[in-house]
DNA sequence: CCTACGGCCTCACGTCGCGTGAGGGTCAAG
DNA sequence: CTTGACCCTCACGCGACGTGAGGCCGTAGG
């Protein structure tokens, strides 16, 4: 009976529940009230089992599965793009302790190539200090990064993120770049990069702005927020600019 | 006061709640009962999402942190052997979704090569063919594979991983490949492949088992389930041939 | 000054996918 | 005829919140 339900690794208390929720009612029982699981019950466990290890919610999984129209080819494509979402998520998470690992050793110099995460650091350090290293700004970020911690850079790192994604949802709601929602946004990232890396002035970050939209690596690295955000974020910069330059 | 925690993809709810089970408690409330968090407690928060996010348990958290002897860097590294774990379950779902589509979409002709899953099929196919192409066995198996719906190859793959698991466990039980438990393990491997693939007597049977240590991809293959594996697995299997034609 | 409105508070119950007994019937073996 | 091993049906518990209900706070407007 159930042995056979528990070599699928299962408990009884799951095929209970499948059961109560009518998931998979065995079509048969004893006169003793026993469930009798046919094989054609066991074709229909093996196939919840595989979409509920996919993360599927059981009554999804029952609705798709008793769908007259059920495609299972259409289901998998979706649970495919499903498990690269979650394969993404986890690498980006790996990566991420991966580097606070590496900062908590001390192996690596933090500089201004982690202030814009994603780059391969090792390809970017150099360039970073041949374009600024002359420039005060570069000396003012080297020293303040240098004293951050592990959770510093997880917080920053977060708080990077979450204001990119606020500007891209802004972009998404069809907003402009002259919009005064989208210079705030612009002048937080000001602020942000001020308090976290060095003095950012508005000619500095026009510079920034540009560089946002020139360098395809930078505008890659943006329009992982989606397509057009550097260039958004770059044209919100200079309205910010001007904003905060014309009234001074 | 929410806004800002709000601004962290966390609800008011969550905040709440973690107050509730004292996994962060802010150290001030206004006059009025008001939450107030300090920079403090925004700092614990983000080292309390980080590892939320890591899956770990909100009252393991609580005592990771709690913990006046913290240590950042072992949980981190903790945290990456987890992170590899999911990542590795993850691309096997993803490559056991991908074969279940080929299969489906019939761009792949199944045959002996499914028979060891985890080895890449292109690569393999030719070989399978090259050395067992003549022989009556790989017919019947390319003969009776191509019957199989996705639904039938879910579950040999799960019953196939469920007996090397418990074969597995067998011997990391401490048992000897000759013990009878072992033998009859090896005799349901057997049964297995005669079910699923082709008739498989216990000649057949001992020229896959010398196979299993010999072909180091093979031996890779099986050693997934515990180093030493395959050679456990074959050695039983050579203890059954032996039960198996003494008496005969 | 009253009122509306949004935000905050505290209960307190609902959800999901089961785990974990309690209390009792069934079945083959000794 | 008892002993276990298995099965059944309630029914409550958990973890991490969601989701109101009902009420206090604070401020902007009429």
């Amino acid at each position: 009976m159930k042995e056979v339900a528990r070599i699928g690794g299962l408990t009884v208390r799951t095929l209970h529940h499948y059961d109560a929720i009518g998931l998979l009612c065995p079509r048969l029982r004893s006169k003793a009230g026993y469930r009798l699981y046919t094989e054609a019950d066991l074709l229909r466990l093996q196939q919840i089992v595989v979409y509920r290890e996919l993360g599927v919610p059981l009554d999804q999984i029952r609705s798709i599965m008793d769908d007259p129209a059920f495609e299972p080819r259409a289901a998998l494509v979706e649970q495919r793009e499903r498990l690269r979402e979650r394969a993404e998520q986890t690498q980006g998470m790996l990566r991420a302790v991966d580097a606070a690992l590496r900062v908590l050793d001390g192996e690596e110099v933090i500089d201004m190539s982690e202030l814009f995460d994603g780059f391969d650091p090792s390809q970017y350090e150099d360039e970073a200090r041949a374009r600024w290293g002359h420039t005060d700004a570069y000396a003012e970020s080297a020293r303040r990064t240098k004293g951050y911690s592990t959770e510093d850079w997880v917080r920053i790192q977060r708080e990077t993120d979450e204001l990119m994604q606020r500007i891209a949802a802004l972009r998404a709601a069809g907003a402009s770049p002259s919009d005064p929602a989208a210079m705030d946004l612009a002048e937080e990232h000001r602020q942000q990069i001020d308090r976290f890396y060095y003095p950012c002035r508005h000619e500095i970050h026009r510079g920034l702005a540009r560089m946002y939209v020139e360098d395809s690596r930078f505008t890659a690295n943006l329009d992982r927020y989606g397509e057009g955000v550097a260039a958004f974020l770059a044209a919100a910069i200079e309205a910010n600019v001007e904003r905060g330059t014309r009234p001074g």
